[in-house]
DNA sequence: GCTTCACCTGACCATATGGTCAGGAATGGA
DNA sequence: TCCATTCCTGACCATATGGTCAGGTGAAGC
């Protein structure tokens, strides 16, 4: 059912399939881990051959390094909203918002990210040790600013990107947890946003901006 | 070297050799998850053959499951210090105290705990229905307390509890990728203390009881 | 119509893994 | 000393899994 029904133009194939096939890896990864997850599985739940998975990625650990890469860049997109704020309030509080966004609509490559960095990050250390170290340290850098000009609280950057990330993305990292802790039903809309604003406001007042 | 060398008392051998077990397990685990461990790597860690660890534990599963059960009595244990206190800076500001210093301790058992979470919770389900939901509920009750008494600023107390419980359990789930950012060395004792006060402080600001 | 080439896949293989078991060793009480 | 019980383990097995490959199919270009 998820499989493309309609006849796809031959330059298409290459990029849906290859879509389809990202799309049930990162499910599955994120629900059984990688160890748990099999090729099996993954080519089940996408409706194609297993020998069709390894078509378009040589190995189980090509397609899991892309599905990692691609939650990466997802969230490197949102830091975006971090950088053209003009000040704290308005720039942390986008960040949180475009972040529990992508915690409710991609919870699956939330959940593999946490998995691949929990397991010592086998495969994306180098990421973190250029991409994500740089970016952390631009963003240091504009929040200690910030605290300089005495437009925010006192507090240690770092940490406060820590603890952005940590409670952002355990709304989708925990989201069973939290769905269990709300009566066994996925959270609302309406939920989804008391959350979001809880997070927010006890943020940005915890930094002083409000 | 991690296999007792003397010989041991016939009575305490059964309650060493699953300590033993059940420490290697847990590092294991955290490091490959479930699905990733083998009983093969987790006889090795403990120096013994596999077949004694059938001897013990029935199953991979069973042994998990053990594993997992250790770290929520760590954490139930913990949660004393939020109930003693008199008040909100006092019981939360305990209770950050306690849960960084049992990440900074037990970081294995954290990440075992997240990663059954983040699959479903396949083995501990009815924990998460019965005691983690009384233990949120009898919580989320005192929080309100405090608010309705004006001890505190007015936030959701669920979403407060999912706050403590990312920012805390982020500095072991996440502990690779902080380890990195800082230079690839793990925090000293000092930023240790570091982490625990921004942690304390930006939460407490956020609720208003500093 | 013909050729090419990307796309597809059933069948197969080598290996790794959870788990079993028969037999052995050590301990401690009678 | 003897016996019962617990502890221990090398060897083995059934199964699952990642990956391969030879052969097939059909659309696009000429």
């Amino acid at each position: 059912m998820t499989a493309a029904e309609r006849p796809l133009r031959r330059t298409d194939i290459r990029r849906e399939r290859e879509a389809l096939i990202l799309q049930a890896a990162e499910k599955v990864f994120a629900e059984a881990g990688f160890g748990g997850a099999t090729m099996q599985l993954i080519a089940d739940m996408a409706g194609l051959p297993k020998a069709n998975l390894h078509y378009y990625f040589a190995t189980k650990e090509d397609l899991y390094r892309q599905v990692v890469r691609n939650i990466f860049e997802i969230w490197l997109h949102a830091a975006g909203s971090m950088d053209e704020a003009a000040g704290p309030a308005e720039g942390i509080g986008a960040y949180i918002d475009a972040k529990m966004e992508i915690s409710r609509r991609h919870p699956h490559g939330s959940k593999v990210w946490a998995s691949e960095v929990m397991h010592g990050a086998p495969v994306i250390q180098d990421y973190l040790e250029t991409t994500l170290r740089d970016w952390t340290e631009g963003r240091a850098r504009v929040i200690q600013r910030w605290i300089d000009e005495g437009r925010m609280a006192r507090v240690d950057p770092r940490h406060l990107l820590y603890m952005l990330w940590a409670t952002t993305q355990h709304y989708a990292d925990f989201g069973h947890q939290i769905e269990t802790l709300n009566g066994g039903k996925p959270l609302s809309d309406r939920q989804w946003k008391d959350a979001k604003d809880s997070v927010k406001t006890l943020i940005l007042r915890g930094i002083g901006v409000i």
